[in-house]
DNA sequence: ATTGGAGCGCGAAACAGTTCGCTTTTAATA
DNA sequence: TATTAAAAGCGAACTGTTTCGCGCTCCAAT
């Protein structure tokens, strides 16, 4: 139904091989081109992407992989993305792992199978083997957030260990000595994230007992149900750091609900950039990462991998730094 | 580099037609069967669904356009369809609208360009003149959650007005008089919601004064701000309906900031079914949408439009009743 | 033994583009 | 005006499938 190529042909007379150079931006005749044009216009001509594909070898697709797409993040996320790629002529296909390793393995195979020609991954796997079809393939892929413990990739996120470890100095600096961390110790992000909590209290020689480190799968119930705990202890903590979007959340929510509030009856500092800090008052002390940096630039990289088809030599590894941006949420404790 | 039906062909024998058949079910002699299976197995086969899609005009792609990607509802949303969609074999792929319209008519050509086979529609156009294209290409385009004002679409999703109507006769029935709305009156549901709140204030015989309704884009914000805006009220309404996901949350932020609490200070009756629900305590009422099969019947429509080519008559439209589920969030104000 | 028909298999022609190598045209230069 | 290099155009082959119509084989029924 829709023209092809050979409507033109024969609307115009010329060649399929000089209408095609035409359409891929190859020099013709003033006059040729006016007749292609108008024949395009004529029959509202559009290129066949799929038959271009096949022959070309390229979907003009990319698949994106989420661990969960349910999370606040992974939205914030494929907002980018697909911003991004649009701009390129990129259609996004999405694939949801729902956090569980096995479905993100089918789920790279089903996106190689429909011949992506590259892949941005927020991985919920620790170990990187499962990628092995897409290396096989050839098809770029790009890591974002997350990188594997036994295998290199090109990656784009942040210094999760050092956005921690700052973060964690902003209670220090405050003379916070009683601080907690409600973070993850199962996923790359909390891991780096609870390392950078470690080293920021042993640097200033304060102790880190086991009873102020909350661990478990990032999640809002996570924030919640460990400030409860934190704050039902004998001895509390004076200041609490929050590993991520949800357990900030969470852990907000906790402390609104005792009645208490920051940072008179507690400090906090939080992580990821939520719609809450917009409006919660007093305004939070929150680590955030730069989401459309870190999108732009894992979209550049991937796309230079996927145009120059040489074979990447090395993985190249960015991390942006996360801003640290002031609230009212962190009082001193020298003070009167 | 992958193997095609061509060296399966020459390793078996037989001709490219019968191996086809064979790839799309058809009747093959055992011992061929037995050929092709052994040669696909040797050659790692897998069929090209570009070349399939070129021949059969189908590419095996289904688009969804969603107003907002970072709202909570789309996450949802996207992770049901996902589901769906990839059990059928099916690629999703995702266009953001920013809830800006202009941007969702890009989003519709775009989809259109890449040949997917349907489109699923989360619009932010009330009016569904911009689908017109889809229409032309005979591209069956099944809306969810909301619709048109002026043209008709199959649709799926729950009936709003009654959903709100049950959800303020709650506050009703527990002898509330002064109950105040707080929804959108620029977006679809939001209409529909509101419309629920007036006709069961006016079937009770109560006053509903435009203080007691904000209205607004459904956000965090508006749940946040307007809470704040009733609960400093001289003549504070007793009971509160939140309109969405948002509003809700912000509204649920802003009461406990305020130290106060449901269901003494403030009865509330929500809408969405949150994360958060599942952990704040008093629980808080809902009405909460059955996303499951929202996006399961949606996808079944969609898919059946698909298979059978034939025009669709009319239109059909699914309205799903919302649960209203039971919460302590509601104060009965004859007790005591 | 003959006939029919079902069941399979095959060759060739699509599908809608791109690309390669060659020929023709164009315009510049001598 | 002739020569020539550069520019533009062309035909044909190719991408990896599906599908159409025809022919063959084989078994059961007459």
């Amino acid at each position: 139904m829709p023209a092809t190529i050979r409507d033109i042909k024969n609307r115009t007379g010329l060649s399929l091989a000089t209408i095609s150079k035409y359409l891929n931006g190859g020099n013709v005749l003033p006059k040729n081109k006016k007749l292609i044009e108008e024949a395009i216009e004529e029959l509202h001509y559009e290129v066949n992407e799929i038959a271009r594909g096949l022959v070309t070898n390229q979907s003009k697709l990319i698949g994106v992989m989420v661990y969960d797409i349910e999370s606040f993040f992974s939205g914030s996320i494929l907002h980018y993305i697909s911003y991004e790629m649009r701009k390129r002529g990129y259609g996004v296909l999405i694939c949801d792992s729902y956090n569980n390793e096995e479905v993100e393995k089918q789920n790279l195979k089903f996106l190689l199978n429909k011949k992506v020609d590259g892949i941005l991954m927020l991985p919920v796997n620790l170990s990187g083997a499962f990628v092995r079809p897409a290396r096989e393939a050839s098809v770029p892929v790009v890591l974002i957030d997350r990188s594997f413990t036994d295998d290199e990739y090109d990656f784009v996120g942040i210094d999760n260990r050092m956005a921690a470890f700052r973060a964690v100095s902003r209670l220090i600096e405050n003379h916070h000595r009683k601080i907690a961390v409600i973070t993850s110790d199962v996923e790359y992000t909390g891991m780096a994230r609870l390392e950078g909590y470690r080293s920021a209290m042993y640097q200033a020689g304060l102790p880190a007992p086991e009873k102020y480190q909350r661990l478990g799968r990032h999640s809002f119930e996570l924030g919640y149900v460990s400030m409860k705990q934190l704050l039902a202890l004998d001895d509390p903590p004076t200041g609490v750091f929050l590993g991520n979007y949800e357990t900030t959340l969470g852990g907000i929510m906790a402390v609104n609900e005792l009645g208490l509030s920051w940072p008179e009856d507690i400090s906090i500092i939080g992580f990821d950039d939520l719609i809450v800090s917009k409006v919660v008052r007093p305004k939070i002390w929150m680590a955030v990462q730069p989401m459309g940096e870190i999108c732009s630039k894992a979209v550049e990289i991937l796309m230079s991998s996927i145009e120059e088809k040489k074979e990447q030599i090395t993985p190249v590894k960015v991390h942006f730094g996360a801003l640290i941006r002031e609230g009212s949420s962190i009082r001193d404790m020298e003070e009167t």
